[in-house]
RNA sequence: GCCCAGAUGGCGGAACUGGUAGACGCGCUGGACUCAAAAUCCAGUGGUGGCAACACCGUGAGAGUUCGAUUCUCUCUUUGGGCACCA
């Protein structure tokens, strides 16, 4: 308790009122002024806090609540750790491409750059006036050609990597937006949007290879500091199944000498359909196969199905069903195709094969073998069209059983073995006979991320459909101990020759002791190449080429590398041979470099001769595509057909260098949707390429998606003036990854898996040394409306968090939106609330009338311990992100101090230097007043004492049975014994112990006296 | 259908590792100040009974473990979110 020896209240500030509008501006000024927030520079892994706010969409709207309580929430954990000595990196910037801006441009011809740079100008005005202590220098918009000119350059990194490639295939159009969706964007099979119904369209779009981390994103989170729930999220969309994929042979009645009196489709070539199961133990019990209507193959087996008619009008029945349709019909249908067979692999039966739409083409390999005993939908499929059910577990198929686990039973060499053995042992075996293989399979897509729309950043390529569409000659180079007829090879050959393409081979010389001078003599003599030819060197076929081609100086239309090197990398026993066999100074990647456009480097990266590093090294000097191929460290073989199926061919596409980034969005555009790029219709936009390019040579039209944009943009902020890189290393170094990051959790699977998986692109590719970019991710809770709805201007019930601002203040704003409740949880706004921190900051303002210097009072213990155990709570809970309760417990303090006389000036600065991150402006103009100088937000935070965190005296409670009846008060010091002695001579314990003797008293020390009758 | 997270006064919420349920705020009731209102201040505020001491009930429902359960286990109800024929 204070009490008061000789009271001189403070002159300056009596009966001055607290009144927001007059000290928030001020400071607001001044922090600018002085560049508080500026970020530090060279700071140490050690001291460094890069906090992130979520990248807001710069709408029309402005700010709202939601916006308010991330930066809020951001600040105050900024200016906190600030105040503990930490160099705090915090910036804000814009993700301001996108489609509302250009559906109002449509609406009401403003262009998008005007509507969003004013939207953008509110925006901030809007944030700043909440005292968030960002620094403005760093900002970022990523309409801006200084930004998406390294969207540009993250795609080419893409595509350099073999990550981006341009596909036909089905995909989710929303014919309301007039452009094609990832499948992050769509929503119970509506446009996330405009809740249009999205279509199945069939384009050629690009995508982006996120497959090819899938199981990278899996591991990665158990790295990371995030939410379970998100991470689980993660994981389930990813949706890793580990299983098997097997070959069934197809047969049909057309030639009748074949086994079981059936020829197989095609009869010359087996046609084998393959399917992916995770129960490949269930196999005995596979009844029928049923294919997706639009599996390859379905085409092909058209002309030997007795029942063309029907099985066509169930192929257009099915492609005009929309997916929304298909999830919500679950009634299984399909039809027979009659006339063929498909043969079990393991037991050689012929069992019929169906096609039905519960099939999905997307979805593994767009077939499955049917086991209805052990799997519900091919149970309602095959109890619809009476087809036959196979127990192959024990006590399986009983409804609702399909998935135990049991005896494997009717399936011959599995009999009796454990689901788990029985699957180890099937894929034994279909490996052993070479019928199939131990598969991995993933739910995640490929990310689709061209739009036919204007707002966005060009893709960063040109086009050449002539190019695409030339026959040409490949000539394909073997290695060493190789010949023209080695590895795949012959199938690439016939793959070329199905295109009408020219597809040589030619075995060299000496191919046991290759010289190479000897081999180029020979390829100059005997293989004619011209400007259109496609050369492909593997492994020492490589140097070969590389050296041919140097001789010659002939120009060709593209050079493959397939797991090669420019010198010997070797260190078996073939070295020496390799090594004499050529003077190995002339073989270059240089010199090569200006004979073609496009080179492409497809690297095994298992196999363990040639070093990865290598690879990649000698990929870098021919600026060259890279395309890894899992292998099993074979040094390729057939299995790789489809990466060279893909990469071969002349595409027709290139990428832009770097120094013609940006390219640029041009302005004379016609905003109407068509269905095309509005891109497409630009003079500007196509004006000197051919001429820069050469002939047939265009832009692409397409821009990318937003959410490109937005999973880079915290490397931005590091440096965002930088215009030679995306940012430096040395800024990458001293700042990523980010500490502690804010947003919410619908981005849980569109942004933040888009994030980390540039991040691991960013880092297998040598930018970074990490590979996640976000350490510690929190999300926050939903703000409803007064009336527990939605906010939205349908109920008018939006709280604009600028009216509150002007109503009560910032502070006030600020402390409220923490103190509704955890961060994390969705809660409703009350106007009340509001009103109530308003009052606690009245309250706070008015006890510096009652300060005095501490040698004009005395302190009681209890009001040194009161501050103290104040300190330690709303440090814990700063920390932690419980702001709310942060700030409850300041409020317990000033409620006290609200009925003292006096209050020591050191106490009071300490509740202004704790309550400096939440009330910023009061705690400012607070701390000035105290006669200080310099800012409030540049002192350190305070500490408190343990010891005086000790209790003298404790509230003991006192249950008999575990009911409480009565509580004692005794010194800190007093024994167990007396403790309990004390207890049991309570009037109201006593009268409940009835004069018996109690079985068992239980103490918890410093708490409570349990007696047990 | 499957998965995840919740459910505590009139409302938002608090509660250490199983140890006095309801901190703090809103609202409400009564009082002071005022001609009056607002603002402010003081007191009270989970329900029932009682003048009171106190007793009984009480953390979505039901069971269980325990001297003792908002906290742990099981079943159910319900709200919110996610996924949705993924073989």
């Amino acid at each position: 308790m204070a009490r008061l020896r000789c009271a001189t209240p403070s002159k300056r500030n009596i009966m001055n009122t607290y009144d927001p509008q007059k000290i928030e501006g001020k400071w607001q000024a001044r922090w600018g002024q002085d560049g508080l927030y500026k970020t530090p520079e060279n700071v140490t892994k050690k001291e460094k806090m890069y906090i992130l706010p979520q990248l807001p969409y710069p709408s029309g709207s402005g700010l709202h609540v939601g916006h308010a309580e991330v930066y809020t929430a951001c600040d105050i954990y900024a200016r906190y750790q600030r105040m503990l000595g930490k160099s705090v990196l915090q910036v804000i910037g814009w993700d301001s491409f996108g489609l509302p801006a250009e559906n109002y441009a449509i609406k009401t011809n403003v262009h998008p750059r005007k509507s969003t740079e004013d939207a953008i100008d509110n925006f901030r005005s809007q944030i700043k006036s909440l005292g968030i202590s960002v620094d403005w220098d760093r900002e970022v918009g990523s309409h801006n050609p200084d930004y998406y000119k390294w969207t540009q350059w993250f795609f080419l990194l893409m595509y350099k990597r073999g990550l981006a490639y341009r596909k036909k295939q089905l995909v989710n159009w929303c014919d309301d937006c007039k452009t094609v969706l990832a499948n992050e964007q769509v929503i119970e099979g509506k446009c996330e949007r405009s809740e249009t119904v999205v279509v199945q369209k069939e384009m050629e779009q690009w995508y982006l290879r996120i497959t090819d981390y899938a199981d990278r994103l899996i591991d990665g989170l158990d790295t990371i500091d995030w939410p379970e729930e998100t991470k689980k999220r993660q994981r389930d969309w990813i949706g890793r199944s580990e299983g098997a994929q097997i070959d069934f042979k197809i047969v049909c009645d057309c030639c009748p000498h074949r086994p079981h009196g059936k020829g197989t489709i095609g009869c010359a070539n087996d046609l084998e359909v393959t399917v992916f199961t995770t129960r490949p133990d269930t196999i005995f019990g596979a009844t029928y196969m049923v294919l997706s209507p639009e599996h390859v193959f379905v085409k092909s087996f058209l002309d030997r199905v007795e029942n063309r008619k029907d099985v066509e009008k169930y192929i257009k029945q099915a492609s005009k069903r929309t997916e929304l349709e298909r999830q919500v019909d679950q009634d299984k249908t399909g039809v027979e195709l009659k006339g063929i067979t498909a043969i079990n692999p393991v037991n050689g039966e012929e069992i019929p094969v169906w096609i039905g739409d519960y099939v999905l083409a997307s979805y593994g390999t767009g077939a499955i073998m049917s086991v209805p005993a052990h799997d519900e939908r091919d149970f309602a499929f095959a109890t619809k069209y009476l087809l036959p059910i196979r127990e192959v577990v024990a006590g399986g198929t009983a409804e609702g059983a399909f998935t135990n686990p049991g005896a494997a039973v009717n399936s011959d060499f599995l009999n009796r073995l454990p689901t788990e053995q029985a699957k180890e042992k099937i894929i034994q075996f279909i490996e052993e006979k070479g019928i199939g293989k131990r598969k991995v399979q993933y739910r995640l897509r490929d990310w689709s991320v061209s739009r036919q729309r204007f707002w966005g950043a060009p893709i960063p390529m040109i086009v050449n459909e002539e190019r695409r569409e030339k026959k040409r000659t490949f000539v394909l180079i073997h290695g060493f101990r190789g010949r023209g007829d080695s590895n795949y090879f012959p199938r690439l050959q016939q793959f070329l020759e199905a295109q009408g393409h020219t597809g040589i081979a030619p075995t060299l010389p000496d191919a046991d002791q290759p010289n190479l001078d000897e081999q180029v003599e020979f390829l100059i003599n005997n293989i004619k190449i011209d400007e259109d030819s496609v050369i492909l060197g593997h492994s020492l076929g490589g140097p070969v080429i590389m050296k041919w081609l140097a001789k010659t100086k002939q120009k060709v239309a593209k050079v493959i590398f397939s797991d090669s090197f420019y010198e010997p990398v070797f260190n078996d026993h073939d070295r020496p041979l390799v090594e004499k066999s050529t003077d190995w100074k002339a073989v270059s990647p240089e010199a090569i470099k200006n004979l073609a456009d496009e080179f492409v480097c497809v690297i095994d990266n298992q196999f363990p001769i040639i070093p990865q590093e290598h690879s990649e090294q000698f990929a870098k000097k021919l600026d060259a595509r890279i395309v890894y191929a899992k292998s099993n460290g074979e040094h390729f073989d057939d299995a790789h057909q489809p990466v060279f199926e893909e990469e071969v061919p002349v595409s027709g596409l290139l990428p832009l260098h770097v120094e013609d980034l940006p390219v640029l969005l041009p302005d004379d555009v016609d905003f109407k949707p068509t269905g095309q790029s509005p891109l497409t219709y630009s003079e500007d936009f196509s004006k000197g390429v051919e001429e820069k390019y050469g002939k047939g040579w265009k832009r692409e039209v397409d821009t990318l998606d937003t959410f490109m944009c937005s999973s880079w943009y915290y490397y931005r902020y590091l440096d965002p003036h930088n215009d030679k890189e995306f940012a430096s290393p040395n800024m990458l170094k001293q700042w990523m990854p980010v500490d502690f990051y804010l947003g919410g959790a619908e981005h849980v699977n569109g942004h933040l898996l888009y994030s980390r998986f540039f991040t691991k692109v960013l880092h297998d590719a040598g930018y970074i040394d990490f590979d996640e970019p976000f350490l510690t991710h929190r999300h926050q809770g939903i703000i409803l409306g007064e009336d527990n709805r939605k906010m939205s201007k349908r109920w008018g019930n939006v709280i604009n968090p600028t009216d509150v601002v002007n109503e009560y203040g910032a502070d006030t704003c600020r402390m409220y939106e923490m103190f509704m409740g955890p961060l994390e949880e969705t809660k409703p706004w009350n106007t009340g609330g509001v009103k109530g921190i308003r009052r606690f900051l009245d309250k706070v303002w008015k006890l510096q009338d009652k300060t005095h210097n501490a040698d004009t009072i005395t302190q009681g213990a209890d009001a040194e311990a009161l501050l103290h155990k104040t300190i330690k709570k709303v440090t814990d809970d700063t920390a932690t992100l419980q702001f709310n309760t942060a700030i409850a417990k300041m409020m317990e303090l000033v409620n006290v101090w609200a009925k003292e006389d006096a209050i020591s000036k050191d106490h009071f600065g300490v509740l202004v230097t704790m309550l400096a991150p939440y009330a910023p402006h009061m705690a400012e103009e607070l701390w000035h007043g105290l006669g200080h100088t310099n800012s409030v937000t540049t002192q350190s935070w305070p500490s408190y004492d343990a010891l005086l965190l000790v209790e003298e005296r404790l509230t003991i409670a006192v249950q008999v049975n575990g009911k409480l009846r009565a509580t004692i008060d005794v010194p800190a010091d007093t024994t167990e014994d007396e403790i309990k002695q004390k207890a049991l001579a309570e009037p109201n314990i006593e009268k409940w112990l009835e004069g018996k003797e109690p079985k068992k008293i239980i103490y918890v020390k410093g708490r409570l006296v349990s007696v047990v009758m």
